[in-house]
This record gives C-alpha cells, sequence and structure tokens, in this order.
DNA sequence: TGTCAAGTGTCAGTCGCTGACATAATCTCG
DNA sequence: CGAGATTATGTCAGCGACTGACACTTGACA
C-alpha cells in the first residue's frame, strides 16, 4: 500500500495507483509461485495486461517491485518504532519494535502486500532482495530514528548509522537462518534479534569466552 | 593479483592466471577511463583480445571483476589486522587495520591491481560496486577477525557480525563522502573513521546532545 | 606422437531495460 | 458538450549482460 499519500483525487491518478499495486501484488505472487529469477518482467506485466514497457514506467527495475511491497511493511516497523517508550534508546527501541513489528505480521498475514503467505519463508530470494538492496529503506529508517531521537539525520550521522548497522545485523541473521534450512519465521525473528543483542558484545572491548550460535 | 594460491605449475595454469589479471587490470583501467557503466564487457575482452565469453567464463558478472580486483586491495586489509597487537579488541583492531592499510594504499598506490592512480577517488562507481557486493568480502574479513580473536566464525556469530557492521559503517562513511562531493581520499579515510569511532556510542544507551558531522 | 582434456571462439538466443514515435485515454477550459 | 492540451500506453527496434551448444585449438601426458 501507498501509505504516504492519502487519496488519489482524479480518475487518472486512482487507475494509475490502482495498476501500481496490482503490478506490486502480481509480482510478488508470481515470485512466490516461481522465485524471483524465475519469473520475467514480461510474465508480470502480461499477467496483469499491460506491456513490459509499462511496468518498466512504473517500476526502474525488477528489484523495484520488491522494494516497493517492501515499503508497506516497513511502514510497520516505522509505527512500531513510534510507538515504544521515548526512553528506550533508538538502539534498542528498533529492537524491541522488530519484534512487536513481526508479531503484527504473523497476525495480519501478508494481505496488506498482496500475499496470503509468509512472504520470507516461501520465498527467501525475495528477503534477499530486501536486505540487498536497502539504501532507500535504511534512508527512511534513518529519517524515523532521528525523528524519535529528536535530531536531524542530514547534519546527525547517528541515525544513518544506526540504521545502517541494524540492516547489516539484519543481513546477517538472515544468512544463519538460511544457512540452517530457511525454518519457520519464529526462528528468523530469533535470528534477527540474536544478531541485534550481540551487537554491542560484539564491537566492545571484551569478547570472553567464546560465544556459541544458539541452536 | 591471486594471492591465495602460490605459484602455478603447468604452462596451461600460467596461462590462465595471467589472463585473469589481465582481464582485472584492462578492466579496471578502463572502468577508471570511462566509467563502470560507460564500459561494455565486450570493449573489455576485446581490449585484452578474447572474446566476449571468455570473458564471462574467467568472472560470472561484470561485478566480479571489480571484486576480485578488491580482493588484492582487502588482503592488505588483512594483514594490517593481523598486524595489530593482540590486546586490542576485534572492532578497535579493525578500525586501526583500516587506518594503517589506508597508509599502506597512499604509499604503494595500486599498481597491484593494474591501476596507477587513486581507485576510490577516480571512479566511485567501482567503490559503490564495492561495498555493495561486500557478502564475500565480508566472510573472509570474518575468518582473520575469527582467527585473531581465536573463535571459530562457523561457531560464534560475532566475527561475522563485526565485519557486517564494519562493512556497515564503512558504506555509510562512502555515501557522506560522496554527498559531500567526493573530494581526496584523506577525507574519505576520515569518513571512514569517525562512523566507526561512533558506532559504540549510536548503539549505545546515552545519545546525549546531537551531534554534528565533522566538518 | 597420438590421444585426451581443457580453454577458446562463434553463434544464437534470453532477459532486463531504454528511446522514439504513434495512439488512446483523461483532463481543462471555453 | 467538445476541441485541444496532457498524460498514459502500446509497439518496435535496439543495447548490453549473460548463457548454452558446438566446433576448434592448444597444452598435458603416457
Amino acid at each position: 500500500m501507498n501509505t504516504t499519500s492519502p487519496e488519489p483525487v482524479g480518475l487518472r491518478e486512482r487507475k494509475k495507483a490502482r495498476l501500481r499495486q496490482e503490478l506490486i501484488n502480481t509480482a510478488v505472487r508470481l515470485f512466490h509461485e516461481r522465485g524471483f529469477e524465475g519469473t520475467t518482467t514480461e510474465e508480470i506485466a502480461a499477467a496483469v495486461g499491460v506491456s513490459q514497457r509499462t511496468f518498466f514506467r512504473y517500476f526502474a527495475s525488477k528489484e523495484a517491485v520488491v522494494l516497493a511491497a517492501a515499503e508497506g511493511v516497513d511502514q510497520i516497523l516505522f509505527e512500531a518504532l513510534r510507538a515504544r517508550p521515548a526512553d528506550e534508546s533508538p538502539f534498542l527501541a528498533l529492537r524491541n519494535a522488530m519484534r512487536d513489528h513481526w508479531a503484527h505480521l504473523e497476525r495480519e498475514g501478508l494481505h496488506l502486500i498482496g500475499a496470503t503467505e509468509d512472504l520470507s519463508a516461501r520465498s527467501p530470494e525475495i528477503l534477499d532482495t530486501n536486505l540487498r538492496y536497502c539504501r532507500q529503506r535504511q534512508e527512511q529508517l534513518a529519517q524515523v530514528v532521528g525523528e524519535r531521537a529528536g535530531v536531524d539525520p542530514a547534519t546527525d550521522p547517528r541515525p544513518s548509522l544506526v540504521a545502517a548497522v541494524f540492516f547489516a545485523a539484519l543481513n546477517n541473521g538472515y544468512q544463519n537462518w538460511c544457512s540452517e534450512g530457511c525454518q519457520n519465521t519464529e526462528r528468523l525473528l530469533r535470528s534477527f534479534l540474536e544478531q541485534l543483542d550481540l551487537l554491542p558484545q560484539a564491537i566492545g572491548d571484551d569478547w570472553g569466552t567464546p560465544q556459541a550460535r544458539s541452536a
């Protein structure tokens, strides 16, 4: 969903928004069924009933569709972050927001982006793309982190840094989850949280005894 | 340079290694001259005197060449990391290794990867690719970090996490440097170090007063 | 020296992506 | 409502990354 703009006014705008959403939904569905690589942009366009050229007028690249789908999910994360108590530090709040956000995802399923089933578990490639092309998402997250902390991401480098590190940790957790065979999503969340919780120690002075990955 | 294998033995092996290196050198040179996007794989192949098909038999993608070139640079970083005193914490050692490594780069230039001039400053696109596709580099770095700390990256998640966060911070520093107009390389190093030094505070509990980017 | 494997070139083809131009749908304003 | 200006879309041609198949050459090795 385009959660940023409230309501398209003219018929033209409404049609455009609807088509855009339909492209996203169809693309996500096809990615589920055939995988990201296994789906061509022409197939997506054909399934919606438009030309490939039109597809590329809506999205700069095949990956951009995934990014657009992720935006809806991110909005929920941002909401969860805003809802955290103000006395939590930015990073901790982000960690907890991630947990809350996940619960929300499990409850709601993912119909908000047009899929009825779990996105991550069904198509790791998609999450992969998500995590790899996270610049834009990172910027948006930095914005929210900055707001919450009352600093301007344009001048204070810390929000961006927190966002970057957050996604880096997630990426790591995701890879671990994959290497363990892409099990259920609770495990993925646990993998995420593990990385986030380990972070302070990992960059800290005392590594203590060797750490074992939580089984 | 393929710094991992000591010496190719047969004539065949030697030819292969030489061709591979020539492809890397030529590609990097052309990227310098015309930019990454502005150079086609056919041009690279033609400049070396082989077919495009052969190029793709040596490298899985256009970006893989850049990655291969970066490997040589990374080896120096790894050396610098190994050379840090053992009582430095992994993250701090990495930070200082980065500084040492940079000095080395400035001194040596970059003929080790076939370029006579500064890679980063001349062609931001290349560094961009470097930072974006850093999975492989991340794994290698995690390996070295683990060795130094005496833990196994396969079971202890911290080395990978440190490596991931390290590259995330670098990425961030790079973006800042870009947004400030891609000035000289000392500035880039400073931007890197700034991000690394800010990290503990950024994920810490106390953000204190708003921070200003070091001008 | 002859045989076998490995490296290479050529060719055809797929797919992501773009520019150009014509057509059709919407909007605006009289 | 209707004419003309905007904007969205389709079609087509083309580029560049990348791949499979097959024939050919070159180094390896008995």
